[in-house]
DNA sequence: AAGTGGTCTAGACCACCAC
DNA sequence: TGGTGGTCTAGACCACTTG
């Protein structure tokens, strides 16, 4: 029942377990994707109890340096992945160019309408034939994304019979002739929650980025609208400008 | 001692907790900057412990729906600041803008010198001369943002003696001609850790979103590197492009 | 079946802030 | 000084994953 006694210059404990972790992983005796001893384990191993050391677990995940997998454990975060969401790169271009390793499930795809919500961001009216894409992507084995697709089913005819497990950059180009130009790129770190966090295999709660993006064509037609809710530790964003 | 069951379609008890006080906050009864009722009171308001009140108070902000100021309680978080990283836009104009009250603190100017990291990000070499900058910025008498920007004393001469509690880029402007042009921002979600955390006021791991911005100017000189850390719930990035 | 993280209880003392 | 959040203990049962 002994207390820490937090006289100037002490740390937390949870912190002080939290810095031993750190080290590790920066010191690279833990390497990306390696599974980190269990929670009692740790307790043990730094004299305490399973609810501080998962603090300092939870410290190292809001900083991006450890992630959960679904009651198998916690594993070391590999390196972000670098987005530059005002190219027109495709994420399994952009990923394998990384030399990392892209997949994309569709998970599927209805026809709908625009709602009043979809239809201020892209400038539709409300009721316009639209038809939803949801998919998830992973790098390397790791959902690290959901995102769901609006697409102008008026500008895209009998883009629903597609397979959509490649890029749609490349779909919309050699099909319909379609060259992306004006973006508008909204984004804020929020938490996924469900049904997203469940989509991606993670606790709801989990810290994320939530990124919607506008596109147009060169003559200011609307032609998708996309919404990605992202793993926060799994992208670095970079944007130029001149 | 007695468990909830985790059958189908049942929550959580610290998610139902979450959902309860999330709908207060949506339905308006609780409105932005409001404090909530404390922990204690909560725990007996649902029947619960202190520690599975934290953990749906800890979802809130994780979603970015209430913020903690130390030790003083939880608040209703205040609307996203809109913030275009490619824009010129001062702060204090921006803010002002969207109806809201800012204010910046300058917390140290430093000569010193760029070191390897520095040098990488800016093209400068090693042991060139650089002002350092350090300033906290608030929206409505809440700390959102400390920044580090470290300035180009070569191009810049004396700007050390000038007050850094208005526009950096009204001073350049005004005093050095400088107009900024090419820009390189890279950002992304990670938690605030000291000394960033202390000098906004919260406690360490809290969510937050790193920034980067490296400015030039017409000729494509080196001008300032601003690393700035937000509070994660504060902002929302908007980039267009055409 | 064994082990993992997920959730939860019922307390405790501490540091800090406002009154 | 009293109340707040911050940290911590020493357990418990549950749902899920893996062998």
């Amino acid at each position: 029942m002994q207390q820490q006694a937090f006289v100037e210059g002490t740390l937390p404990l949870y912190l002080k377990v939290r810095d031993q972790l750190a080290g590790q992983i920066d010191k690279g005796v833990l390497t990306p994707n390696t599974r980190l001893p269990s929670e009692r384990i740790l307790a043990e191993e730094y004299g305490t109890t399973r609810v501080t050391t998962r603090l300092a677990l939870a410290q190292l995940e809001a900083e991006g340096k450890i992630y959960r997998s679904n009651r198998r454990g916690w594993f070391v975060s590999p390196p972000r992945l670098i987005y530059k969401p005002t190219h027109d790169y495709s994420f399994s271009d952009n990923v394998t160019a990384q030399g990392r390793v892209p997949e994309t499930e569709t998970l599927d795809v209805t026809a709908t309408e625009a709602n009043p919500w979809l239809a201020t961001k892209t400038g539709l009216a409300v009721g316009d034939p639209v038809i939803l894409l949801r998919r998830r992507r992973q790098i390397d084995g790791r959902p690290v994304l959901v995102e769901n697709i609006y697409l102008n089913a008026t500008r895209l005819p009998g883009i629903e019979t597609y397979d959509f497990n490649r890029s749609l950059w490349k779909l919309l180009r050699e099909q319909y002739g379609v060259e992306l130009k004006g973006k508008r790129i909204e984004m804020y770190p929020t938490a996924l929650v469900d049904p997203q966090a469940s989509a991606i295999g993670v606790t709801a709660g989990t810290a994320g980025l939530y990124v919607t993006r506008c596109s147009q064509d060169g003559q200011g037609g609307f032609i998708e609208f996309d919404e990605e809710f992202w793993l926060h530790d799994a992208l670095s964003i970079q944007v130029e400008v001149s």
